[in-house]
RNA sequence: CGCGGGGUGGAGCAGCAUGGUAGCUCAUCGGGCUCAUAACCCGAAGGCCGCAGGUUCAAAUCCUGUCCCCGCAA
């Protein structure tokens, strides 16, 4: 049971391991998304039809009818990742072993919605997945086991795709191992919650030292996005959404922070509290990213010195 | 019928309301300067202006149709 592409990875895991037999795949509804508002299928659904798999698509699960078809698979487990429904429990009740939940976490660190960008933004060096029995509470279950994984220099969509490998592999141990684990129950005076990303959650304060920065827009990168606003000397403003870059070289002291200037090799940069910050690509409203040195020869007149500066949006 | 932006030499843009020599910043190639360079100077190549019709003496520019791309929102 899934919805969004972390999900689908997992499941495309488990299909690939051939040590586990999918009776079927839960997912949302098809939603009106993208332009022209089509109808679109979530990820694991592509996934789940490509492998003529049953898919199963209720508005929510308390419908005795719905709960009642999954009771008819009489499953062993049930494995949920980024579902979005909360399960009764009645549900819960269902499997023979148990009900499982992937989180992208070391629980009981970052319980919520947005997990990995959370732990990515506050500069943690590294982060993982837990494998819980799904209680009722949110993300409060006891965990069978988790697995560490590095943080490094990923942004939030490269470290998610890191994630759902490592949990998919850690799911597959603990349906080989079952019969010999005994969950730990979590301790709740160390939980802390991952709340959902705003578009506000994305907006870059540039004042910050460049370390924090480049968590921050790792973290919001690709979704929803880290923004900013560049003004030009003119006064004509670029909204902007920005990639991840790199710290650069230390500020000059006569360049004030959020400053705008391009520094040789035709590299972007904006002046932080500490060091300058080197941006790799960037992307004005309404058009796609680009190399900030194609952005440089098609929005900006000044070769060198402070060429504008960034605000919030 | 959700809202919007765009298709112009390899890249990113300007030009289009007031039709009439294809512009800018890069990249590329050649030459020069320099101990040297991603710096600087000089020069060159490279575009049927998305496609199809229409209006006109004349269309990148106006009109119609068509294809493709992108962003927002959810």
């Amino acid at each position: 049971m899934g919805t969004p592409s972390f999900a689908a990875d997992i499941l495309q895991i488990m299909l690939d391991s051939g040590e586990v037999e999918v009776l079927g795949v839960w997912c949302q509804p098809d939603r009106p998304a993208g332009r022209g508002h089509k109808l679109t299928p979530p990820a694991t659904k592509v996934l789940a039809q490509k492998y003529e798999l049953p898919v199963y698509q209720p508005l929510n699960l308390k419908d005795p009818a719905d709960q009642r078809a999954i009771a008819e698979l009489e499953p062993d487990f049930l494995a949920v990742a980024a579902y979005g429904l909360i399960l009764p429990q009645a549900v819960l009740d269902i499997p023979r072993l148990a009900p499982l939940n992937v989180h992208a976490s070391i629980l009981p660190k970052y319980r919520g919605a947005a997990p990995i960008q959370r732990a990515i933004m506050s500069g943690d060096e590294h982060t993982g997945v837990s494998i819980m029995k799904i209680a009722l509470a949110l993300d409060s279950g006891p965990v069978y086991a988790n697995r560490e994984v590095q943080v490094g220099n990923f942004d939030s969509g490269a470290l998610q795709a890191v994630l759902a490998r490592a949990g998919g592999e850690l799911l597959l141990e603990i349906f080989r191992n079952f019969s010999g684990l005994i969950p730990t129950p979590q301790d709740e005076a160390l939980s802390t919650y991952a709340a959902k990303l705003h578009k506000e959650d994305g907006y870059i304060d540039w004042l910050l030292p460049s370390q924090n920065i480049h968590a921050w827009i790792r973290g919001v990168h690709p979704a929803p996005g880290a923004r900013t606003v560049l003004v030009l000397p003119g006064g004509e403003e670029i909204t902007l959404v920005v990639g991840p870059g790199l710290p650069g070289e230390e500020r000059p002291q006569d360049i004030p922070p959020s400053s705008v200037c391009i520094l040789g090799g035709n590299r972007l940069a904006v002046a932080t509290a500490d060091r300058y910050y080197i941006l790799n690509e960037v992307k004005p409203a309404g058009k796609g990213f680009m190399a900030s040195a194609s952005f440089i020869n098609g929005y900006l007149d000044c070769k060198s010195g402070i060429c504008g500066h960034m605000r919030k949006p």
